[in-house]
DNA sequence: ATTGTTGTTGCAATCGGTTGCAATATAAAA
DNA sequence: TTTTATATTGCAACCGATTGCAACAACAAT
């Protein structure tokens, strides 16, 4: 197993050219059949396997997908990467996977790998603070395409793959007024990103549905981390009335959000209903349980590869697809319910 | 943006030889200083970034880790792989992931692919099944560096990258123990898996020195998934006489046996004292908060990534380095803690 | 016997950098 | 002035697979 096998020497044992090697081993029809039967068995008993650079280098492609993602350790995005792993696995699509840590310099920095690496194609999920695309344009004036998932924008060129975030906004927030709250909170992000623009959009639209008062002070712009939660746990504490509605863009927080009420003493859902998003685990363990928005990330990166694979196969064109929206859902459990209003 | 530039282009541009472009771009000694600032001038106007296929092609070199997971999507592995990417990231290398699902007919497929890639490195979490090393042996014998992290198998040319799991398990237990527990119950998962096989060691000898008795019945062997958590919990309460502690190989299991548990009336940890292995956020979310061992997976990406490169490199040897064990430690909260014997 | 068709194979160029070795220029030493 | 050392640069082969085009054989149609 020192040196590699190449079609050279594959084809120097039968005595044919390098050609009908690499046809055969590409299964191209004019081979005759026998030929190729004989080609195929030497090349696996002499151990051959292709070398993709030379291959790529004289292709022009890569079999490659490039992956630009804010944080990989969040319950979300790691789900969105296995359902993105087994559709590229399927097609035989390798995976290069890069996290901006939510910062436009890495962002950009990694899309300059991305480039330099020559991937088929670009899936992105933009950091919180990015406002410009420029890092994008390469890719777009060479052809390669780019779909944004999750935290997308407009473009022209690009598919963006996202939920109906103004929809899930309205229904939670809608679901809290009909629980009895007059005055809802809402814990949010960066307004730079669609998910949290939208999702405030959402929420306005349903406290206007509901005859409530919109009032800036209860809309938190935060990063939804933990320690966000508790700060704005301890911010509601001091509110003079205190909210009875809570409406936050991801569980994590809300969830740290809602342990640190109670420690104050806050019963969930009598004082205060709560709602989160994202249906990550702990949603469903948090006492009581955390009414939320499910959010299917694992669909969402499945989808994602395979437009993006059938946009690279001819079968479809992403430059004309605008957008796809996948179905979410509110999921009531009790951190919302109030029983005695029911 | 239509065409590449090449090293050709840039060499016509400027009337030299392709040769002494390149060894500019890579800051090659032999190239006139001035000139070499005019080269890397004119590339940078161009627009010019190097092919890396037809450069790895020549090099055999493809500043590429590979790494096969079992799952993306858990907290755990997840953070791994994000000190991983951090660490790539840094030394300029690519990461390639795949994920084997747990089985090691994929865990096979994978490593096939990642050889075909030619990866300057393989960094290996081994599935539950996986009962030979036959599809790293190509690794091996062509001179790649082979590195096992958190799930490992002892190999004479790899380095393994773990905590010890023995000790956790073994302090785990005697804290149980401590706590009142006379008949503690182990819920783990296949033994194949050093993590595994070494925490239930680890439980039997804390056992025998707290003058426990062992009991078969009283190990588990699960998949550790939530519903494993759920079953486990039914077959403890069918149990006479129940067990009084629990030890529980990860959290998701230890949680959702825990609810479980208590759906049915029993109190923790006065029933039953329960201590995890992750922990994981849920361990803080869950009540009572669940004792747990936290494990250090941001680091262990870290590290795995950086000996693969120092060795890469020609700064160290993973070939003689056997283990590097990184620190764990048991967390103690309330799951566990029994005021009364306190 | 001639032309046409189909099936199979090979030639040679190409993809874009890299590198051993030789060539040349220039400066320093004899 | 000649020799030797040093600094720069270029030639040409190479990495391994792919592909347009031509070549050739075998056989059918005319």
């Amino acid at each position: 197993m020192d040196k590699d096998i190449t079609i050279y020497d594959i084809a120097k044992e039968l005595d044919l050219s390098p050609t009908t090697v690499s046809r055969a081993l590409n299964d191209h029809p004019a081979v005759n059949k026998n030929t190729k039967q004989k080609i195929c068995d030497i090349a696996a008993q002499m151990g051959y396997r292709s070398n993709i650079f030379a291959s790529n280098l004289r292709k022009q492609r890569t079999n490659t997908i490039g992956v630009i993602v804010p944080r990989l350790n969040s319950p979300f995005m790691s789900s969105v990467m296995a359902g993105m792993e087994k559709e590229a696995n399927n097609a035989d699509y390798n995976l290069i996977i890069t996290q901006s840590l939510e910062t436009m310099q890495k962002e950009i920095t990694n899309a300059r790998t991305m480039f330099d690496s020559r991937v088929d194609g670009l899936l992105v999920s933009l950091a919180y603070e990015t406002d410009t695309m420029d890092h994008f344009e390469p890719f777009i004036s060479k052809g390669t395409p780019v779909i944004f998932y999750d935290r997308v924008i407009e473009h022209n060129q690009c598919t963006s793959i996202v939920i109906d975030n103004f929809q899930a906004a309205y229904k939670a927030t809608c679901h809290l007024a009909k629980q009895g709250c007059k005055r809802i909170l809402h814990l949010t992000a960066n307004q730079k990103r669609n998910v949290y623009a939208d999702r405030l959009k959402g929420y306005r639209y349903a406290l206007i549905d509901n005859n409530l008062p919109f009032d800036e002070s209860f809309v938190l712009i935060t990063n939804l981390s933990e320690e966000a939660g508790v700060e704005a746990a301890q911010q509601i504490l001091k509110m003079q009335p205190m909210p009875d509605g809570l409406f936050v863009s991801n569980d994590t927080a809300a969830v740290s959000c809602m342990r640190e009420l109670q420690k104050a003493g806050i019963m969930i859902p009598d004082d205060i209903a709560v709602v989160g998003f994202n249906n990550d685990p702990i949603s469903r363990v948090i006492e009581p349980n955390l009414t939320t928005v499910n959010y299917p990330g694992y669909e969402m990166g499945e989808v994602a590869v395979r437009s993006l694979i059938h946009h690279l196969n001819g079968l479809s064109d992403i430059t004309i697809t605008n957008t796809i929206t996948l179905r979410s859902e509110l999921i009531v459990r009790a951190s919302s319910l109030r029983t005695k209003i029911e």
